[in-house]
DNA sequence: TAATAAAATTTGTGATCACATTTTTAGTTT
DNA sequence: AAACTAAAAATGTGATCACAAATTTTATTA
């Protein structure tokens, strides 16, 4: 592990506690598929790469567990979460019931400078699909989504947000790399265009659909093959 | 606060780490009401009064501060977590978004003996209604639900619906103690009888039904009348 | 060589310490 | 009595230590 890690998180700030900056650097391994599932991670092992002590480690896995994102073994190792497919079906129940909602009580609050970003991010995730990247797709989906649910004012329904992707991401990165990008065709059209129209019950259908349709494809490519994961 | 906290929660079993045991102690302050909304709390207090280290504390409360049960001031302290309007709006909408869902899936497992129990549960919590006993009211409103939904093998919807009665539970103590037992007038005859027939359509509607006018009543009695929380 | 046992190392946990910041208390001034 | 200031105490944070349990490595035996 040793400080491989250091290279692919941002560099601590200012004013960052250590355990916030641990918190967001690990948020951020698990959001690009780093960690993968079941991945085994050791609390002196994030110290030693991130160069801290153990103690903003301890309180941030603490927290990460709470989570989802990471799960404590019978012997009380740390791992990361993994996802079968009953699991998968719960995560695809919350996400349809939560980020609808959480979406449109981001609307008000969405600019025409916001929406020029949505709309830079989803060309970058097009492209992402045609070129076959998968670390981009996963990236720009990601921004995609949060570009528009951090405008919201929420404080349950984006936290519960965010525990879900850092729960089912490292699944989600190891699925695009197998199935492929093209079969990710995502179609936000709906989605913007309900943006662009100040449409609160549009974009909630057109979001639903849009996570429904991603979430049944995935469901068919990796649990109804049978396929080991 | 010194050792009137242990007189409250149960005793720490053998193979139960501090940590947990910390845990869950803290989960039924909170869930009891014990702990109130903006109550502050600190680290070496509860050590203390539970008499242990500050270290399981600090896991413990990282845990409930990513829960959204306690919160972080400004200036690094911590309490408990308030509900406004808008909180109690989005808490509204991911309880009747996940809570039925999650009641169906553990009615496969609600055999004879667990609905009689629910409906013992239901009995006493008629009962402190009409006797207007708010500590057995808001003990039997949250053992009625979790009677049902610790059948569930959920493992994503459980922990979220967890976190949110964590959340609001202090608040509905205020709630309850502030306008009464008899205004929250429960009618679970649906609930259960949708158990007994194992129809889990029927159950999420009863439930969702249940939810909402519960909730709604909270909304009206405390947020429409512009009464200070 | 394979299996077993013992030793060494790793890991999570609880305890304790020191430090920077915030809050409270005590003293002084108006 | 109210306001202000300084000192003391409290608080969260990061660091470090020691211990029990789990895992890995090494040595011994069949």
């Amino acid at each position: 592990m040793q400080n491989e890690l250091l290279l692919k998180v941002a560099k601590i700030r200012g004013d960052t506690s250590v355990k916030e900056w641990v918190y967001q650097s690990l948020c951020e391994l698990l959001l690009t598929g780093e960690f993968t599932p079941g991945m085994s991670i050791t609390l002196r092992g994030i110290a030693e790469a991130f160069e801290v002590s153990p103690m903003p480690v301890r309180e941030t896995v603490q927290r990460l567990v709470s989570e989802g994102a990471l799960e404590l073994t019978e012997t009380r190792r740390i791992c990361v979460a993994e996802i079968n497919e009953d699991k998968f079906d719960e995560i695809f129940h919350a996400r349809v019931s939560l980020e609808p909602k959480l979406a449109s009580s981001a609307l008000p609050s969405i600019d025409d400078k916001a929406l020029k970003q949505i709309i830079d991010v989803d060309e970058r995730l097009m492209r992402s699909i045609v070129e076959g990247d998968v670390e981009e797709y996963v990236r720009y989906n990601r921004q995609f989504h949060f570009l528009i649910y951090h405008h919201s004012p929420s404080v349950v329904l984006l936290p519960m947000v965010n525990s879900l992707w850092l729960q089912f991401s490292p699944f989600m990165r190891v699925v695009v790399g197998r199935v492929g990008t093209q079969v990710m065709m995502d179609h936000h059209e709906s989605v913007i265009e309900s943006i662009s129209e100040n449409d609160a019950q549009g974009l909630q259908k057109a979001l639903y659909n849009n996570i429904f349709n991603r979430m049944i494809i995935v469901k068919d490519e990796i649990f109804s093959h049978d396929t080991p994961t």
